[in-house]
RNA sequence: GGUGGGAUAUCCAAGUGGCUAAAGGAUGCAGACUGUAAAUCUGUCGAGUUUCACUCUUCAAGCGUUCGAAUCGCUUUCCCACCA
């Protein structure tokens, strides 16, 4: 496989083994890897998030991860200028570059606009946050729709941040949401001056599933809960997607409630299979994929 | 052996005569996706079919009361608690 310039891309969902297929990845083609993970960009999130080991990395830098420290707030535009700073001082550095990670949302603004740019005026934010907390999306839904020139805009209207955003957008610039849309929809992907060639990996369900237990163990092992209790005692608030992040919400229950390590590695393992359910189904449409992989 | 409590769909669990194929959770399945995305949200979830509708079989099992029962009575089986 020749590397000419082009961006590859490895996807697939958790603890199919796309960190392994990376590195010997991008050891055979003169690589550096660029994480696009969620959960990988906060430092002392090691364990809980299967980060690779710097000893695992076998030589090959990893861009994209331990960028901010657990208690900050971290989105995806801010994963966009890391990724960019990233790839630019790789390619300049005349090497490839790989791709690797399973959030799902990030990988998208590979190939489309994900952010407007719009600017949310303090007063605006707190305007229609205190409608919602007063009166719902009842009081919500009507307002965006006569922001709409009367139309319900296509969107789901049954999800809280899905109408405040797009609110806080129409009222912020004063446009329609059909305006603010088209305008969204017409904008370039922020990496689109480069040419993607995107790989799904893949394997069987029972085996993922194996996987997942074991890994789930080797978390534990590897003392998940002291990492867990290192991030509490150290940090006064954690962010809510640190807090939120798989292995850590159930430990950080876990550790109040008074049940087995059993129960706990039973609660992570099921819920890293519910993501893998979420993460199979944004692959198929949002994504574009140029070969599937099935690893055994 | 005696007394009391229980047995509800894949699991947990409401329901004490009709509005019940049966609340609510969970799991499963399907889906949405513009700044928390490992997030947030939606649909579906007894079986079958000609699937915005119709049919069938359900609330441990059997029998009974009733126009009508998951709900009331009796018997049996199993589980739990306490007493012997």
């Amino acid at each position: 496989m020749s590397m000419d310039g082009k961006l590859y891309v490895i996807t697939g969902c958790t603890a199919v083994g796309k960190t392994d297929y990376a590195i010997n990845f991008a050891i055979k083609n003169n690589a550096e890897i660029v994480s696009c993970d969620s959960s990988l960009v906060y430092k002392h999130m090691d364990i809980g998030t299967a980060k690779p080991k710097p000893v695992d990395r076998r030589g090959i830098e990893h861009h994209c991860m331990d960028l901010v420290e657990p208690s900050e707030k971290f989105d995806v535009s801010m994963f966009i200028e890391a990724a960019q700073i990233a790839i630019d001082s790789i390619v300049s550095s005349r090497k490839n570059v790989v791709v690797v990670g399973g959030s799902g949302f990030y990988l998208k603004s590979f190939y489309r606009p994900v952010i407007d740019g719009i600017k949310i005026p303090r007063n605006v934010s707190d305007l229609v946050n205190s409608i919602y907390a007063k009166s719902g999306l009842d009081g919500l839904v009507p307002m965006l729709i006569s922001a709409n020139d009367g139309i319900c805009p296509p969107i789901d209207t049954k999800n809280p941040r899905r109408v405040m955003s797009a609110l806080k957008r129409c009222l912020a610039c004063g446009r329609t949401f059909d305006d603010v849309q088209s305008n969204f929809i017409s904008l370039d992907s922020p990496f689109k001056q480069y040419q993607k060639y995107t790989i799904l990996l893949e394997r069987d369900r029972e085996d993922l599933k194996l996987r997942i237990w074991e890994r789930t163990k080797k978390m534990l092992c590897m003392g998940l809960i002291d990492e867990v209790k290192f991030l509490l005692s150290n940090y006064d608030q954690l962010s809510d997607s640190a807090k939120n992040a798989i292995g850590y919400r159930e430990t950080i229950n876990w550790l109040k409630s008074s049940t087995t390590e059993g129960a706990l590695i039973d609660e992570i393992s099921q819920n890293t299979l519910k993501l893998v359910k979420k993460q199979k189904t944004w692959f198929k449409k949002q994504i574009p994929i140029d070969e599937k992989i099935i690893l055994r």
